[in-house]
DNA sequence: ACATGTTTATGTCAGC
DNA sequence: GCTGACATAAACATGT
């Protein structure tokens, strides 16, 4: 309900049609704090929802770059506000919000359409349904920019991810084994052993100076947003969240015993449809028993075909091991006080140079500006015991994609 | 055993 | 159609 308000309040431009990926999400969620459902990440296929790629790839930071360049003073006044235009702003406050391929394109859900949504009306740190639209690079190079330090652990980088993207929290692992693919593949990043003797699984990672080198002379190049991914762990709920309820809700027909929908989920299916136009409950692609499969077949965007049977699309019954995070609800997901202002900037120049720093006094640390007055350094301090540092949960990506700063807080 | 790291294979997609 | 970027899967090696 909450992300529902804030898309319907922040995103003028698209008003109308934007609430409805956020009124999908909103109502798993619904389904998932009130009525205590279980995630399973086994149970559906997955399914996606056409956006566009604004971000896959590392070319923003090239494009932002250049644009920032001009835009210095924009980028201060509004840093906060990644992933989210500002009102009436020119502000390049985010590759996101300032990448025109991400405006307009339209979102597609079974059976309908929906123009005018925009990656950066996710909040990819709470909503676990939506796939981050970034690439691994980026999300490594998210991490270690996060990290602050030169140089960060995969285990590190892992945590950061989990802690920043939920999707990732309750993501089939395997994603890490992609991130560690790209470690090791990707040019962009250089392995650093530990020194002899020195404590700790593992090396640490860094970015290659040579980066942003590539980054300048176009290797990267624009790309087409792939496919939301809905994050098959969460469908069920969403799908149940959408499901007709019988005359007898506890009925085994296609609903579980303790995912009964309530009253709320059924208000909120009903809004969806008012929202859509779709009349979901009577889509016979939806009709109980057949709805695992009815979502469309979700070709992920790469990937061989799985030689393992485990690995079978629609097998209900596999509980895959979680990442290291444990899985944590929407709910559990509130980290502490709204933290703002991210120096996107800073980021782009640290990319560009390829140097993380550590000089605590450069400028690339995300800080919180109120009224004008920096008051706090975010930046995690770095831990002590094994090497590894930034392991906390401190870092995490509000500033980015926060919209509080939008919305009266009587909506928060 | 598990985490980490490397390598290979294969697939999609967009740009050219 | 080719190519590059990217994602995914998996086998294997190595270190803790």
């Amino acid at each position: 309900m909450l992300e529902r308000l804030f898309l319907s309040c922040a995103d003028p431009w698209t008003e109308g049609s934007v609430g409805l990926e956020e009124t999908l999400v909103t109502a798993a969620a619904e389904v998932e704090k009130r009525d205590g459902v279980v995630m399973d990440n086994s149970s559906i296929s997955s399914s996606s929802v056409i956006l566009d790629d604004s971000l896959t790839n590392l070319q923003w930071l090239l494009e932002f770059s250049i644009l920032g360049a001009n835009m210095q003073q924009h980028a201060h006044h509004q840093p906060h506000l990644f992933g989210h235009q500002q009102v009436g702003s020119d502000a390049p406050s985010s590759p996101l919000a300032r990448v025109p391929a991400s405006i307009g394109m339209p979102l597609t859900l079974p059976g309908i359409v929906v123009h005018g949504h925009c990656p950066d009306e996710v909040d990819y740190k709470t909503n676990a349904y939506i796939k981050p639209p970034y690439s691994y690079a980026t999300l490594i190079c998210m991490a270690m920019q996060a990290s602050k330090k030169s140089e960060i652990t995969l285990s590190c980088i892992y945590k950061y991810i989990t802690d920043n993207f939920c999707y990732y929290r309750h993501a089939d692992p395997n994603w890490q084994n992609s991130i560690r693919h790209n470690l090791s593949l990707n040019k962009c990043f250089i392995k650093v052993p530990r020194k002899k003797g020195e404590p700790g699984k593992g090396g640490f990672w860094k970015t290659d100076p040579q980066y942003a080198e590539r980054l300048l002379s176009g290797a990267y190049k624009n790309r087409r947003m792939p496919p939301v991914h809905i994050n098959p762990a969460l469908q069920n709920r969403l799908r149940l969240s959408l499901q007709p309820q019988s005359t007898d809700p506890c009925s085994t027909t296609g609903v579980q015993e303790g995912q009964c929908i309530n009253p709320e989920s059924q208000q909120l299916l009903q809004e969806f449809e008012e929202a859509t136009g779709a009349d979901w409950c009577s889509d016979p692609h939806l009709d109980e028993g057949t709805m695992l499969g009815s979502w469309p077949v979700v070709r992920e965007r790469g990937g061989k075909k799985r030689k393992r049977s485990l690995s079978s699309e629609n097998e209900v019954t596999k509980v895959p091991r979680l990442s290291n995070s444990p899985p944590l609800s929407v709910d559990e997901q509130e980290i502490g006080p709204v933290e703002r202002d991210f120096d996107w900037e800073a980021l782009l120049d640290t990319a560009l140079t390829g140097e993380v720093s550590l000089n605590v006094a450069e400028p690339l640390s995300p800080i919180i500006r109120e009224e004008g007055h920096m008051l706090e350094n975010l930046w995690p301090v770095e831990e002590q015991g094994d090497g590894d540092f930034f392991c906390s949960s401190n870092v995490n990506l509000e500033p980015l994609f926060n919209l509080e700063d939008l919305l009266p807080l009587h909506l928060v």
